[in-house]
DNA sequence: CTGTTAGCGCGTTCAA
DNA sequence: TTGAACGCGCTAACAG
C-alpha cells in the first residue's frame, strides 16, 4: 500500500508538506504544491482516511440514524431516498457516513449509545424521523456530546440543526385544495361541509403541527371537523373510515398510506368522498389515483440534511431549515417507468 | 476519552493483556481476565474500532454495494430490506458496513474504486444485483484484492461466495402452478395453451436462469411459448401485454412490477387472462391482488450474504448458497398494517 | 501466561 | 515556507 512517506519520498519533500497540500493548508508554494500533486497521481496514492481519522480525532464520520418499519412496506421508498440523499451527498462532501437503524440500538442505554457512537469515530448524527418517544435519543440530544442534525423534529441549538418543510403550512394547503375544490360539488342546501381528519401518531411531532395546519383550514372554508388518530396505520385508517368515514364528505390524512386504507373502506361502503394525503409515495400513483397529497423531496431533504451536519462539523451554530414541498395530483402515468 | 491504556493502568496489566482479553485471544488466565473485565466496565471503556481498524490492518469492514433504481420506486422496499438484513447481521457480528451505491462510482475506473474501498478500509464487498454490464465490478473480481459477496450472479471462487435462490427452479413452479392451475379454465378444443413470458433484462444474470426455468415448465405442460424481454420496466412490459398480450392465454413476467404492467395492459384492453410475478413486492396486495408469484426473503439473503462475508475474512474459501423461495398468492389482506 | 515495544498512516506542533 | 518528531489508540510479534 502506498502512503504518504512514499508521497513524500517521491516528491522530495516532508511528510508533513504532504499533508498540507493534501488538506488545502496554506503556507505552500504553489511550487511543492505540484510538485507533491504529481507525486499523488504518479503513484497513484489515496489517503487513508482511516488513519486520517485516527490521528485528527474529529473523524468527519456521521450517522445516519432511520427509525423504518420492520416489515416490507409502500413507505421503504421514503427511507431509501432518506439514505439515497444523504450518501451522495456525504460522498460529494467527502465524509464517510454509517447508517443505523433504531433497531440495532435497542436495548440500549444511552450510555451505551453514546459510546457506541464514539466507538465508532462518529461526532455527528443525522436522526429521520424521531418521535417523542424515544427518550433514548432525546438524551443524546441533551447531552450535547454530539452534533445533531434532526429531520422533523423542532430542535434548534448551538450544535443541533432542524431541517423539514412547514408540516403545518403544507398540511393546511392540501386540506384547502381538496376541501375548496370540492365545494362546487355539494349541494348548497347541504350546510357546513364535514371533515374527518385523519392524523398521525399523536407522538410524532410531525403530528400536532399537521393538525394545527389542517384546523386552520378548516375555521377558514367553515367546515366542521372532527380529528381521530391513525397512528400512520393504514388499517388503522381503514378502520375509522368504515365507522365514521360514510357521513363525512371528505377525508383529509395525514400520510398516503392511511388515505388508502381511507380509500379502500369507502370502496368498500360502496361510497365516494374525496380523500387526499401526505407524503407523495409512488403507491398513491397505483392505488389513489388522481388523488391530492403534499410532496416531500426526502432525497433533497437528506441531501440538505448532511450539508447541514459538515455545516456543524465546522463550528458554525445549529439553525432551522424550512424544506419546499409541493402539493400535487398523484397520476399512475406519472409514476410508471 | 478513556483508552486502553487508562484500563491498563486501572486493571494493574499491560496494554497488550487488555488487548488480548477484549479479542478473546487465548493464553490469559481467567483471573486477569476478570480484573480487565472490571476495570472496563468501571472505566465505561469502549474500544476505537477506527484505531483498531488501523493497527490491525484487516479492519474487519465491508462495503453493501447496491444499485437501486434512482427514482422513487415500488421495487425500493426490496432493496431496503437489503440495507436492513445486512446491517442487522452486520451490527450482530460487530463488523462495521458501509452503504455504497452504484451511483457514487459512476465516472470511475477499476483502478479509482479499488483505491477507493482500500482507503475506506474495506476488504470485502457484498455486490447486491450485478448485471453483466458492470465491467468495473467485474474487474473487481477478477482482481481478486478484496472478498467478494455476490447476490444473484453466478461466481464462485476461493474468495467469491454466491448466496441466491434457485431462480430457474422458482421460475419453473410459479410458472407451472400459474398454468397448470388455469388448465380446467380452458376450453378443452381451445388446442395447447399459449404463454406470453415478459422475462427480465438480458443482461441480468437472474434472467437466463428463469427464462431457463419457464422454458422447462412450458415444455413438461405443453404450451406454447413465447418470449419478450421486458427489461424489468413496468412500462416496457405493459406495452408488450398491450401488442401480444390479448391473444394469449397466460403471462408469466420476471418481476412483480412487470407483472402489474401487463395487468394493468389487460385491464384496459378489457380482457382477463392470469398473470404471475416475481419477487412479493408489497404493491402485488394492492395492485396485483390474488397473483402468483416468488417470494424471496430480501432481508434474510442480505443476512446471509453478510455472515458470508465473515466466513471469508475469517479465511474460508468461497462458495455458493442457495437461499429457500416460497411460492404465494398476494393478498391485500396480508400486507396491510 | 504477561509485559515491552514497534509500528499502522496520518495530523500537527515547533524549530529551522 | 518547510521538515523532523511526536502521538492518536490499538494490534502483533517477541521477549521475559
Amino acid at each position: 500500500m502506498v502512503s504518504i512517506k512514499d508521497v513524500a519520498k517521491h516528491a522530495g519533500v516532508a511528510i508533513s508538506t504532504v499533508s498540507k497540500v493534501l488538506n488545502n493548508y496554506p503556507n505552500v508554494t504553489d511550487a511543492t504544491k505540484a510538485k507533491v500533486n504529481q507525486a499523488i497521481r504518479e503513484l497513484n496514492y489515496v489517503p487513508n482516511s482511516i488513519a486520517a481519522a485516527l490521528s485528527s480525532k474529529h473523524s468527519g464520520r456521521i450517522a445516519l440514524l432511520l427509525d423504518p418499519v420492520r416489515e416490507t412496506q409502500a413507505v421503504d421508498q421514503i427511507y431509501m431516498q432518506y439514505i439515497l440523499g444523504a450518501l451522495d451527498c456525504a460522498k460529494e462532501l467527502d465524509i464517510d457516513a454509517i447508517t443505523i437503524f433504531f433497531s440495532m440500538l435497542e436495548g440500549m442505554t444511552s450510555d451505551d449509545i453514546t459510546r457506541y457512537f464514539r466507538s465508532q469515530g462518529v461526532h455527528t448524527i443525522v436522526v429521520f424521523g424521531l418521535s417523542q418517544e424515544d427518550r433514548v435519543i432525546r438524551n443524546l440530544i441533551q447531552e450535547e456530546e454530539f452534533h445533531m442534525v434532526v429531520i422533523d423534529a423542532p430542535f434548534v441549538a448551538d450544535g443541533i440543526t432542524s431541517v423539514g418543510i412547514d408540516q403545518a403550512e403544507a398540511q393546511y394547503e392540501v386540506a384547502y385544495k381538496t376541501i375548496s375544490d370540492n365545494i362546487p360539488r355539494l349541494d348548497p342546501k347541504h350546510g357546513p361541509q364535514t371533515v374527518l381528519y385523519i392524523a398521525g401518531k399523536g407522538t410524532s411531532y410531525v403530528t400536532a403541527d399537521r393538525t394545527k395546519g389542517m384546523k386552520k383550514a378548516a375555521e377558514e372554508l367553515n367546515v366542521s371537523l372532527s380529528i381521530r388518530y391513525g397512528d400512520f396505520s393504514e388499517s388503522k385508517a381503514r378502520g375509522i373510515a368504515m365507522i365514521t368515514g360514510k357521513e363525512k364528505d371528505i377525508i383529509v390524512c395525514a400520510s398516503d398510506l392511511m388515505a388508502i386504507g381511507a380509500v379502500n373502506a369507502l370502496r368498500e361502503l360502496e361510497v365516494f368522498h374525496p380523500v387526499c394525503g401526505f407524503d407523495g409515495i409512488t403507491l398513491m400513483g397505483y392505488v389513489g389515483n388522481q388523488m391530492n397529497t403534499v410532496q416531500q423531496d426526502f432525497y433533497d431533504i437528506a441531501n440538505t440534511a448532511v450539508r447541514e451536519a459538515k455545516r456543524l462539523m465546522d463550528g458554525e451554530k445549529g439553525r432551522q431549515v424550512v424544506m419546499p414541498h409541493k402539493i400535487i395530483r398523484m397520476k399512475y402515468q406519472d409514476i410508471i417507468k
